[in-house]
RNA sequence: CGGAGCGUAGCGCAGCCUGGUAGCGCACCACCUUGGGGUGGUGGGGGUCGCGAGUUCAAAUCUCGCCGUUCCGACCA
């Protein structure tokens, strides 16, 4: 491509509202457009990224046997309402209606549509297994769309959806679609991880996220070095191995005037935090209060709690319901002589503790020495409700846990029955009986991979693309092309040689001055590039640079195309 | 949904408090200049100051309503 024929509009500045740097830099770069809230116009140098990515994710899920269809993007309320859906999705879900009054949504994800067009078509186990996916714009209303496509309301995915006579085919396809992922995103260049997910709503006996590590990654992961095990933290079980020890200290009051945190308390008392435990009130779901115990330096999990019997609605206490039920501002609250009987869950670390520090339920006041059994009962349930921390033991027993954070850019599902039985998606079996199939589920995000992929590979000058995405894989940058017509022609025979090798070449021929295509070139992030100068060519050379190396290198002209050849290769 | 901020040229911003001819930088156009890290200069084009009402002789500026947009979301004791 020469660049005068493309549409290149960089910009020096990102639009105040930008908060991470994969949005900072595509809107820098042009990448995207911003239409609406979420809402993104590709431009030919973001369109280049995103059907690369889509490209590589075609390949795989072919190879892996899937079969691409493209469904409708719009899908009618009725098969909704089959699965409940329509009103169960809530708000993300968006709505319309047409002339004659009938009422239509933007598909968010396809199960229904996909189940009905399965119960159709597929009517004999002899035509299962079968994967169908398709690569197609979902629309989610998202409450907050933020971090420009990284959650875009607006989006590319591919979803895939298989069909089984029974699990063990499933589970079977499940597993090739877990193997197709972890080629994709190899081949794409990223690092990723696939964790254990939480199964949620949906439910299914398996689920695994497939993570693009980066710091500014939303989600959390637990993973052991030692082993294979890793999680979303949001499930990652928290093992205690600890057995309480006896009390050998008498329980006391101890001020704290101002102490209202577990670290303050910890650092007034010259104690270690985990001594100290801290109380979350909550309101169940009989609006009944509940006390929530976890060590000083741990953090409820929502997830986990939310799972226990009667909390499936739970919500945090507010300040008065806390001073009225508890009889005590927030900041001192405890387990211990509450002022009426309020169930206490216990996680198990503070189940294993003795003589602790907690809230006194007296403003200004927290007590020590604190043991379950004599001073307070035992509590009313003992569970895992907190998030894994760095250090844990791994839950498979074989190490300990690092948290590292992560971009979800996939998802695999072991589905179930749940929709083919809603939906009555049956094939006869060879006993002639109609037998409900067995479904999986495949999402991954192509155009948060986009995303991701800069916020895994940028630095202070722009993007790093992976050379499988990369808008381009080289630019030739000529340098005084006004002046020389040497280097003018020059340029453009090693672009016409670099272009017939099989290279996606930009040939910077705007005649910009040498600041604005270096500018440019590693703006936009294009992995390498060549400089033609008039120097280097009465030496017979050209100069080479990898967008991360510190240095260029000289490389003879004649032999420069297999030079990079061998570079690809390598 | 609740709270807060913002809305002035394509982008980044000033002006608003204290009402009186709408500005700056980048980008864009023309000419000159420069030519290996976003040259320097001169001259231009582009804005119903988010929309609507009100106050006033006069509103970007003050008041009210609406819309859009961004951020935060309780107190994890």
């Amino acid at each position: 491509m020469r660049l005068s024929q493309f549409h290149l509009n960089t910009y020096k500045e990102s639009p105040s509202d930008a908060e991470v740097m994969s949005q900072k830099l595509m809107l820098r770069t042009g990448m995207i457009r911003k239409l609406s809230g979420g809402i993104y116009t590709w431009s030919p140098l973001g369109l280049r990224v995103l059907r690369k990515v889509e490209g590589i994710v075609r390949e795989e899920m072919d190879r892996a046997g899937a079969l691409e269809i493209l469904m409708p993007a719009v899908a009618p309320k009725e098969l909704w309402e089959e699965t409940g859906r329509w009103d169960q999705f809530g708000a993300q879900l968006l709505k319309m209606t047409d002339r004659a009054g009938r009422e239509f949504c933007f598909g968010p994800t396809h199960e229904e549509v996909v189940t009905d067009f399965a119960r159709n078509e597929l009517k004999s186990y002899k035509q299962l297994p079968k994967n169908f996916y398709q690569i197609q714009m979902k629309f989610r209303d998202e409450i907050r769309p933020r971090f420009g496509v990284m959650r875009g309301r607006e989006f590319l995915m591919k979803d895939a959806y298989s069909f089984h006579l029974d699990e063990a085919g499933l589970v079977r396809e499940y597993q090739n679609m877990f193997d197709t992922y972890s080629r994709i995103f190899t081949r794409l260049g990223l690092k990723f991880r696939a964790v254990q997910a939480d199964t949620g709503a949906i439910g299914g006996s398996g689920s695994h996220e497939f993570h693009v590590m980066a710091s500014s990654g939303e989600d959390a992961l637990a993973y052991c070095e030692d082993s294979d095990f890793a999680a979303n933290v949001e499930m990652a079980e928290a093992i205690c191995a600890d057995t309480r020890l006896a009390a050998t200290q008498t329980m006391e009051k101890v001020s704290t005037p101002k102490q209202t945190t577990c670290s303050d308390v910890a650092a007034l008392l010259g104690i270690d935090i985990k001594r100290t435990v801290k109380a979350v009130a909550v309101v169940r779901t009989d609006n009944k209060f509940a006390l929530v115990l976890v060590r000083g330096d741990h953090t409820v999990n929502d997830i986990k709690l939310s799972k226990l019997s009667g909390m499936a609605d739970f919500r945090l206490a507010t300040e008065a319901e806390i001073r009225e039920t508890m009889g005590c501002v927030p900041g001192f609250i405890g387990p211990v002589k509450s002022k009426l009987p309020i169930m206490v869950i216990s996680d198990r670390t503070v189940a294993a503790m003795s003589d602790f520090v907690c809230g006194a339920n007296e403003a200004k006041f927290h007590l020590q020495g604190v043991n379950f059994g004599r001073d307070l009962p035992e509590a009313d349930l003992i569970a895992d409700v907190r998030n894994v921390i760095d250090g844990d033991l791994s839950p498979d027993g074989k190490g300990v846990l690092s948290i590292a954070r992560g971009i979800e850019v996939g998802h695999v599902f072991q589905l179930g029955q749940k929709y083919a039985q809603a939906m009555n998606a049956t094939v006869l079996d060879d006993q002639q009986k109609a037998a409900v199939m067995y479904m999986g589920c495949y999402g991954i995000g192509v155009s948060r991979i986009v995303g991701a992929a800069i916020e895994q590979n940028f630095d202070e000058r722009g993007m790093i693309w992976p050379a499988a995405i990369a808008p381009f894989y080289i630019s030739v940058l000529p340098m005084n092309a006004h002046t020389s017509e040497s280097v003018k022609v020059a340029a453009e025979a090693l672009y016409q040689e670099l272009s017939a090798a099989g290279f996606d070449v930009l040939l910077d021929d705007r005649n910009a001055r040498a600041g604005v295509m270096f500018a440019d070139q590693e703006l936009v992030g294009i992995p390498h590039r060549v400089v033609v100068g008039e120097k280097g060519l009465d030496a017979g050379t050209v100069e080479y640079k990898g967008r991360r190396d510190a240095e260029s290198k000289n490389i003879p002209r004649a032999e420069f195309v297999a030079w990079l050849k061998a570079l690809r290769g390598a």
